[in-house]
DNA sequence: CTCCAGGTTGTGT
DNA sequence: ACACAACATGGA
């Protein structure tokens, strides 16, 4: 039989946790447990092997990248099971890695994001791809590339109602509208902290986005996104015994100051094991009185 | 029918 | 500065 394109990967490699935990919208899940990853106009998928998985492509060297494939997890999996919290998460998630996504897809991917649940998000996004992104042929068939940003610009607000977006449309429209190809080349060289105050001043980039966009798609690690899971979470270990309760910018900042450059790492399995923990939870119903 | 989702924005104190 | 309602939409 034919030989498959690509390149295996051994150690600290799951691509049901990787995928799972919120980083990206762009995966499908086919029998077997394959699972195909689409990013920008290329894609891969990922089958099991012997000794650990299979990243099918004829773009090995940019899925390398994808992948996060330089960075040493054993170090990253030491330093962060000191910390009793995420230890738990290190178990649930082994195998999570941090991808390097596409800049522009990253922004507009999590300004949809915004109050909305991953189904729904991942729904919008592939609709967006299939109206106003490229129609690729590739070594799995066709497919819809994510859209470009001058693709993008010739939306109107009514079309990315059209496509699910909802109340973010004009937030997006206003956001794009803005966006050129050089302010994304120079947000890259910025330090963290100047990329951050950069992302924010765009329609519908809050902290919380603006987080998601530096450790997704500018591979800033020293960054901790809260949500309502993590807010949550942090009632639940931290927030006992300080009877305020924080917000979420300090909660962020505690985070941060705790896990410094291993920050990114820490969000994500912690995030992975709070949602795989509600997963498990029966579906609740409030008390009814009796 | 009500509540929630990887929040942000606009308005009022 | 801080609090808080409003914002589309679909699933539970």
């Amino acid at each position: 039989m034919k030989k498959l394109q690509g390149f295996e990967i051994v150690e600290d490699f799951h691509p049901k946790h990787t995928l799972e935990c919120g980083q990206i919208f762009r995966f499908s899940v086919f029998e077997n447990e394959v699972y195909e990853v689409r990013t920008g106009k290329v894609r891969a998928r990922i089958h099991k092997t012997p000794n650990g998985f299979f990243v099918e492509t004829v773009n090995s060297e940019f899925f390398r990248k994808f992948f996060d494939l330089k960075t040493d997890y054993s170090f990253i999996k030491k330093e962060l099971g000191k910390h009793k919290e995420i230890a738990t998460g290190i178990a649930h998630g082994h195998g999570i890695r941090i991808l390097k996504s596409p800049l522009f897809e990253m922004i507009v991917s999590f300004i949809i994001s915004a109050n909305n649940n991953i189904k729904k998000i991942q729904k919008t996004i592939e609709k967006l791809c299939e109206l106003a992104g490229e129609k690729v042929q590739d070594e799995f068939g066709e497919f819809f590339a994510f859209p470009t940003l001058s693709q993008l610009k010739q939306l109107s607000e009514k079309e990315f109602y059209g496509v699910g977006a909802g109340y973010r449309s004009s937030l997006l429209v206003k956001a794009i509208a803005v966006i050129s190809d050089a302010w994304l080349e120079q947000l890259e060289t910025l330090p963290t902290e100047e990329a951050r105050s950069e992302l924010i001043k765009l329609a519908g980039v809050g902290g919380k986005v603006a987080d998601c966009v530096l450790l997704f798609g500018l591979s800033r690690k020293n960054v901790f996104p809260v949500d309502v899971w993590v807010e949550r979470v942090f009632q639940q270990h931290y927030g006992r015994r300080n009877q305020a309760i924080l917000k979420r910018e300090d909660i962020r900042k505690f985070f941060v100051e705790k896990f410094g450059d291993l920050s990114g790492f820490a969000q994500q399995f912690l995030f992975y094991s709070i949602r795989e923990e509600k997963g498990k939870q029966k579906p609740y119903r409030r008390a009814e009185a009796n």
